[in-house]
DNA sequence: GCTGGCACTCGTCACGACGGAGTGCCAGGG
DNA sequence: CCCTGGCACTCCGTCGTGACGAGTGCCAGC
């Protein structure tokens, strides 16, 4: 909450920053987040017991104004924030929020009445966009980074296989597979092969353990047992496609005020699921909460919206990504401790399957 | 395109409505869609040749206006259709628009490319959003109208069985289910008895074709038994909760002029898929077009938008329904042509599945 | 039953005045 | 050296005014 206590008393790296312009920062964030007017020197002391006059105030302002943290709308009008000026809040200003105990078991009790994965999915993004009453976007569990638990095959007539592939994250994967007749004792044989061969590992590893699994088999059953081996690797390397659900967009037009005309490009982007799908899988760590601001995003169209992700997963390896998108001027401790929250409690509700 | 011939040279049923009055009606529908602004008498002449001078027209805008179909927003301003005014334009004077052989072979060639039913939805969501350039929205098919391909049973473990059902229409279902331990041999008859029974039948009628299977077995597997059945029923019938897949809300940028304030509701009713699919529910035939203008739609966010929807199916036989949304004010002979030539190509397409 | 003319109603827009919020700067005090 | 109070200035947003134009309803005449 306070800033680092090896700054306490001196000056930070940039001697501009001393203690008084940062708290004068924060307080600008803070007001600006919750009126969403510009902050002017004199409602500042107001509201804050900065302890010096306005006059004092508009000094530090102009030096932050100078170093790009803050930015005026037009002469005689208060100061806001800019991308820089909430980059900084985020990474020393501010801490992340934990939740109240009575949100917390909210959550659990949400979360742990789902039934299936895609379940918990939905239940994720729902619950997100309702806490942070903010766009919510939840990665599926990524294919490769999971592993296998079960291959079936089931023969719907000796020349159309039924291929499914379970993953230890719940998630399905099914596809028919055309091939020459195969008769019922060789695909029994190979059902097993396969399955001790790759359940319990890694979907990356699935390729190198079963390239050479056709030379097992008597010669009449090879091309049958290589277009099975080809769908499955199919469906494990070129699933990777991966899929983002998202939820709460009603919760956009609260903010018609904050995006006056930059709404359409913001749905436009919401509707790509290759861009949300960037800016998800940027992120890097496990469990680390990542923010973008604004321009940060990458994308024009999402300038004037920030993204707090966090990495979710069992055992804490990380399989996937979850987080919110609102607008720049956001609650950011409040968003972060909803996001690590939410995280870590759909990583236990995975466990538990 | 003209007015039903039985009428054309005599009064219609409301002797108020003459001829010359729908054509003014369906000018001022035509104008007001293309320019957005209230229209009046004289922009009327000007555009249309309706041979006679605005005077005349004025009068009949007076009637029109009595009897509820347009509507002034002030005093001495143009005139503007009402909901009233839209249906009776929908009804009776306009006819579906038939999409140019261009536009079919592309819409074709885009269905073609589908591999799963998955895609095949996806890919209709993105086809209509951008023929339309409004809100596509697409029902998956229907569990309870689709039939049987194929019921497989996986022993994950004796007592952690895996339930998998496939549809005709491409569907699958899978679900665990944890039972007492059941051997591999009556799992195996399970599965038989239960294939011989039910594949090629409609969902609707798996219960009551299986409620006295488990009689027909050995005493101590019939808790297993007994479970899997009770786990297939509840696939066939609490699965009956449909999916509805939506894409293009971007499109509603481009209509904010028509909804100030009210693109909150629109899209926390876009939101809500109960909503969506009570909406495209309600539609009756297989593959009639059905279109709901504003207050028609029963729910009051959705006051200035109208649906039009089609159902869809294999073999005429529909078993889902898709449609868009657009605001009141939209070109409802080209949307309904769009939609209802997406809905007879995605029926093929599923024809060849 | 259609037409032209006329008076009337309003909404929109451009203009200008006004008030207020907020600033920057400067001289003075601790 | 830093903080403070005061002061003049800038500029946005609001409000009232007036001109304009689009559109209407009505009426008398053909």
């Amino acid at each position: 909450m306070r800033e680092d206590p090896r700054h306490a008393d001196s000056r930070l790296d940039d001697p501009r920053l001393d203690r008084r312009r940062l708290e004068v920062l924060r307080a600008i964030v803070q007001d600006y987040v919750a009126t969403q007017e510009p902050v002017g020197s004199k409602a500042l002391v107001e509201r804050h017991n900065l302890g010096v006059s306005p006059a004092t105030i508009r000094n530090d302002m102009a030096a932050l104004e100078e170093d790009g943290y803050i930015h005026q709308p037009h002469t005689s009008a208060g100061r806001v924030p800019t991308d820089k000026g909430y980059r900084l809040f985020v990474d020393r200003l501010s801490a992340v929020k934990p939740l109240s105990s009575a949100e917390r078991n909210a959550i659990h009790a949400f979360l742990g009445g789902a039934v299936d994965l895609d379940d918990v999915i939905a239940r994720t993004v729902r619950l997100l966009a309702q806490i942070t009453r903010q766009v919510a976007v939840v990665q599926y569990p990524s294919l490769t980074r999971s592993s296998v638990r079960h291959v079936e095959l089931v023969a719907i007539t000796p020349s159309r296989i039924m291929l499914v592939l379970i993953t230890d994250t719940g998630r399905v994967e099914q596809r028919f597979v055309e091939t020459v007749p195969i008769a019922d004792a060789p695909l029994a044989d190979l059902r097993a092969r396969l399955n001790a061969l790759i359940v319990g590992h890694r979907l990356s590893d699935v390729p190198s353990r079963i390239d050479d699994l056709s030379e097992q088999f008597a010669r009449e059953d090879r091309p049958a047992v290589d277009s099975l081996v080809a769908a499955l690797l199919e469906v494990v390397v070129e699933q990777r496609e991966e899929r983002v659900m998202l939820g709460g967009t009603a919760n956009l037009a609260r903010f018609r005020q904050d995006f006056p005309d930059t709404i359409g490009p913001v749905l436009e982007a919401l509707e790509e699921q290759m861009v949300l799908l960037k800016l998800l899988g940027e992120a890097t760590g496990p469990s680390t909460l990542t923010v973008r601001i604004g321009h940060e995003t990458g994308y024009e169209g999402l300038s004037s919206t920030s993204l707090v992700t966090s990495g979710y997963g069992r055992d804490g390896d990380a399989v996937a990504q979850l987080g919110v998108l609102g607008p720049t001027r956001m609650d950011y401790p409040g968003t972060m401790g909803a996001v690590s929250a939410v995280a870590r409690y759909v990583g236990r509700v995975l466990d538990q399957t």
